[in-house]
RNA sequence: GCCCGGGUGGCGGAAUGGUAUACGCGCACGACUUAAAAUUGUGUGGAGCAAUCCAUGUGGGUUCGAGUCCCACCCCGGGCACCA
């Protein structure tokens, strides 16, 4: 007999199958819409490893589920080409991004099809493509239209390595996500996305998805949201009153009678104010400027850590007063205060915060007390930390005997009778600063006019391509490559035709995936057909019938950097009515890393990257499939291991030998051959492998056709039809081999058939794959007897078979008839007997 | 510190409160072979000759019955973190 030869069947059906053009997305009127969606991959770096397509293998075996139970599928892929990795990918390699773009594409992809992967090609697209990121210069434009894009000069992150600023998001702790490098805080030039403005819906409609939990709480935790107050403390001098203001942002307004000093960041606009306005009223001015130089020269990690010592200096000679008693508290500089959250200075209350009450021990400020934990009881006064609990108010003037809550509510209402403050919220989130400084990008579609500032190029004029350039090398000193390029940069004004000059940052990275989901809906074969500033009808009606994305699949780093992001461009999308939901992507599933053998990530560092092109060409495609959809849970990480894929291929070899033997018989020999329990068997495979991959766990899914499988070789006569429904499930799993073995088989029958008119039909090319889905029959599936443990006190003791309609009486009867039973309970008073339903009988003694 | 996950054989793992260890890998022994590989059959949590006992991170609890539910703790992974 022929071995399996997966190359030969693997190369065969992959050609068929494009050129017939099975996979291609189908519009049928009667069938509902699937979209199942990957994050797609940046094509930098070295091809793929293993590890990669785990998430791709299972949104196939997903996909060509779903195709067979009747649904028009669109599962599209393309390439995220654009940002830093391609760049520095292109730098380190010295050539053009585009052309080093283009290669690993074409790595990619005959990567991908090397697989048997079921995507609709037609629809590939390229973010770097100036077709497709027309269409995200036009959304820029959109935000810019809204004020939601802004100009902003404030200090941010840049990484001295990417050369580059970076928002909040693309930072690891106080590193550069990309390369690890220490970040600065610089102050310059920006273009900044307000997402604060979206915080809200942002996280409010986290409950319209059906999102894995940790992602959830991850982006809840990423925006951050507190409910406090801000209370506006009045400024006193020696000499004379000031009008200046410090605003605080508190949760614990409960606490305010207890604030015996403030605290300002000192990066804030507010001490630089003070600092200009009562220079001759502040009697240590010079070590406050000291004091503020040495902590701006701090790294943010040597600020935020915890262990260190809070340092901090009071401005002599000003007060702050409370509102609420008019009593002066100091005031002080000190970085353990941020300026980037709240309002860049708190109240400080050390008798109920913790880090108040350290600071406020090191530089011998008043402790006071006015949360009481005991009351009416009255309160200790000797502190070794900070109460921080809720309780009632003491000391706190018309406000004393309240609870912690009661007493937030009626102080803010206060705050706001008196216009000095009132009820706020604040988020962790912050602004998305949205130009890089590097070449390979988005150009931001604005010109500079002297005259009328920035201007939007105009809708017709996009895209602004990316001009060509000699040295792509980012420069340094805060502008992009593009400035260079007095051609390209110096322009007209759309507005008064005066002299202007382009924007010359570019986008991040992220821009292109904001809205990529969307290009698959509208692109057909290799344009956009249907251009995307919507409103035009064809184009609202593809949305409208294929949003949202119905399943997601990707990487749970992704959590607070694309899935934010993406969903904050849809949210605003939605907002000026191009989309037609509230929500981009409904459900979500995140694969688990695949480390290697040495548990480790795969990397080219450490040497042990294993290629999916080895694994397919020694083991097959199929193999390499079911291997990581069998090898564990799909959202754990796991190790490659090359000894248990061996598992997987023996597994297919088994089928191919299985069938084939099938298919060597005579006719005549191999139908209506029944077997009831062999039926049942398959029936319950049905079930349990279409429960399975609806759940996405594949690997109890395959373990399920492993039992099939073992069963079926074990009988000497299998019917044709057992084998069609076995091959039907293994096919989302292992396409290619079922595809062989499924037509083999058809062939077979038709053999059988022979003379029939059916016989004709059956020439016209139909792959599994366009099969329906086996249903199961729940007649089928259930058993005629069950045989039951019997228990005594818990343990299992003996067993019995029992028959489906036997009353539960006689079933007890039974149990306590068995001969070990009566063994166990002689000489013993039965308490109890239990019975739960085909399942188990606990007699009590 | 706070918020999520997770701890089950030699290994990857399975188990709607109901026979813990399915399925696969590995291992042992047998068959085939001159031999080996491949294939195939049987066995395989631990202790014990056995009856039986002990095992799902640890300790308690609920229950006729707990890997699963509750309480406390330990360890591993991930996220956030001087966020006022």
């Amino acid at each position: 007999m022929a071995d399996y030869n997966h190359r030969k069947i693997e190369k065969k059906w992959q050609k068929i199958w494009e050129k017939s053009g099975i996979y291609k997305t189908k519009e049928i009127k009667s069938k509902p819409k699937y979209y199942i969606l990957d994050m797609f991959p940046y094509p930098s770096g070295e091809g793929l490893h293993v590890g990669h397509p785990r998430g791709y293998i299972a949104t196939d075996v997903y996909s060509r589920y779903r195709r067979m139970k009747g649904f028009n599928v669109l599962h599209p892929m393309g390439w995220d080409a654009f940002g830093l990795p391609a760049e520095n990918y292109a730098i380190k390699h010295k050539i053009h991004p585009k052309i080093a773009v283009n290669k690993n594409i074409a790595t990619y992809k005959r990567q991908l099809k090397a697989i048997g992967l079921d995507y609709d090609w037609s629809r590939e697209i390229n973010t770097a493509a100036p077709n497709y990121y027309k269409w995200t210069q036009w959304i820029f434009l959109q935000f810019f239209k809204k004020g939601l894009a802004f100009q902003s000069f404030e200090p941010i992150n840049w990484c001295p390595s990417c050369k580059t600023g970076l928002a909040l998001e693309d930072l690891d702790g106080n590193l550069c996500e990309r390369c690890g490098t220490l970040v600065e805080k610089k102050p310059m030039r920006q273009w900044v996305l307000k997402i604060t403005a979206y915080a809200e819906k942002l996280l409010k409609d986290l409950k319209l998805l059906d999102w894995p939990n940790p992602i959830i709480e991850q982006q809840k935790n990423w925006i951050g949201k507190s409910e406090g107050a801000i209370v506006k403390f009045g400024v006193r001098c020696q000499m004379s009153d000031v009008k200046n203001n410090i605003e605080v942002f508190t949760t614990r307004l409960d606490t305010i009678f207890g604030c015996t000093y403030l605290v300002i960041a000192p990066e804030h606009k507010l001490v630089s104010s003070i600092i200009r306005q009562l220079a001759d009223q502040v009697s240590n001015l010079k070590e406050v400027e000291k004091y503020i130089q040495e902590s701006k020269k701090k790294s943010e990690i040597q600020r935020t850590d915890l262990a260190k010592d809070k340092t901090g200096i009071e401005l002599k000679g000003v007060k702050a007063v409370n509102p609420f008693n008019n009593e002066e508290a100091s005031v002080f500089v000190a970085d353990y205060v941020l300026g980037s959250y709240g309002t860049g200075a708190v109240m400080a209350v050390p008798a109920h915060d913790q880090r108040d009450f350290e600071f406020a021990k090191k530089y011998n400020l008043p402790i006071k007390m006015v949360i009481c934990p005991n009351y009416p009881k009255p309160i200790c006064p000797v502190l070794d930390k900070a109460y921080i609990e809720d309780g009632h108010l003491v000391n706190s003037g018309q406000f004393t005997s309240l609870t912690s809550q009661e007493a937030r509510e009626k102080m803010a209402d206060w705050l706001k009778k008196n216009k000095i403050g009132g009820k706020t919220i604040k988020y962790r989130l912050q602004d998305w600063v949205f130009s890089r400084q590097r070449y390979w990008g988005e150009p931001i579609p604005l010109i500079h006019c002297e005259e009328c500032g920035a201007v939007a190029v105009s809708e017709k004029d996009l895209p602004v391509k990316l001009p060509p350039i000699k040295s792509y090398e980012p420069t340094g000193t805060g502008e992009s490559p593009l400035a260079n390029i007095t051609k390209w940069v110096n322009v007209k004004c759309p507005k008064c035709n005066g002299p202007a000059k382009r924007e010359t940052n570019t986008m991040p990275q992220w821009a292109g995936s904001c809205w990529y989901y969307l290009a698959y809906i509208v692109k057909e074969n290799s344009k956009f057909k249907i251009p995307m500033p919507t409103g035009r009808q064809e184009n609202s009606k593809l949305l409208k019938k294929w949003l949202p994305v119905d399943f997601y699949v990707g990487g749970a780093e992704h959590a607070t950097r694309h899935l934010i992001y993406a969903r904050f461009w849809h949210k605003f999308l939605y907002d000026i009515g191009v989309v037609p939901t509230k929500e981009p992507f409904h459900k979500l599933a995140n694969q688990g890393l695949i480390l290697a053998e040495d548990a480790r990530k795969m990397s080219k560092r450490w040497g042990n990257v294993i290629s999916p092109d080895e694994i397919i060409k020694n083991y097959g495609a199929d193999t390499l499939r079911v291997y990581e959809m069998f090898m564990g849970p799909f959202e754990q990480a796991i190790n490659w291991s090359a000894d248990s894929m061996v598992g997987s291929r023996r597994f297919l070899e088994r089928v191919y030998k299985l069938v084939s033997s099938i298919i060597r018989q005579p006719a005549d020999q191999v139908s209506g051959v029944k077997n009831s329990n062999l039926e049942r068997l398959l029936h319950q495979t049905i079930k349990k492998v279409t429960e399975d991959i609806e759940n996405f766990k594949f690997n109890t899914a395959i373990s399920a056709l492993m039992i099939l499988l073992n069963e079926m070789e074990k009988q000497s006569q299998l019917s044709i039809v057992s084998c069609q429904l076995f091959l039907k499930l293994l096919s989302p799993f292992a396409p290619h081999l079922s595809e062989e073995l499924w037509q083999q088989l058809k062939a077979q029958s038709s053999r059988q058939r022979r003379g029939s008119p059916k016989a004709a039909k059956l020439k016209v090319f139909k792959s599994i794959h366009e099969e329906s889905w086996p249903k199961y029959d729940k007649k089928m599936i259930k058993e005629e007897t069950y045989k039951i443990p019997i228990q005594i006190n818990g343990k299992v003791r003996a067993e019995i078979e029992i028959e489906t309609d036997w009353k539960d009486e006689k079933v007890k009867e039974a149990a306590l008839a068995n001969e070990t039973v009566k063994k166990w309970i002689s000489g013993k008073e039965i308490k109890k007997v239990i019975y739960a339903k085909n399942k188990i009988v606990n007699i009590v003694v």
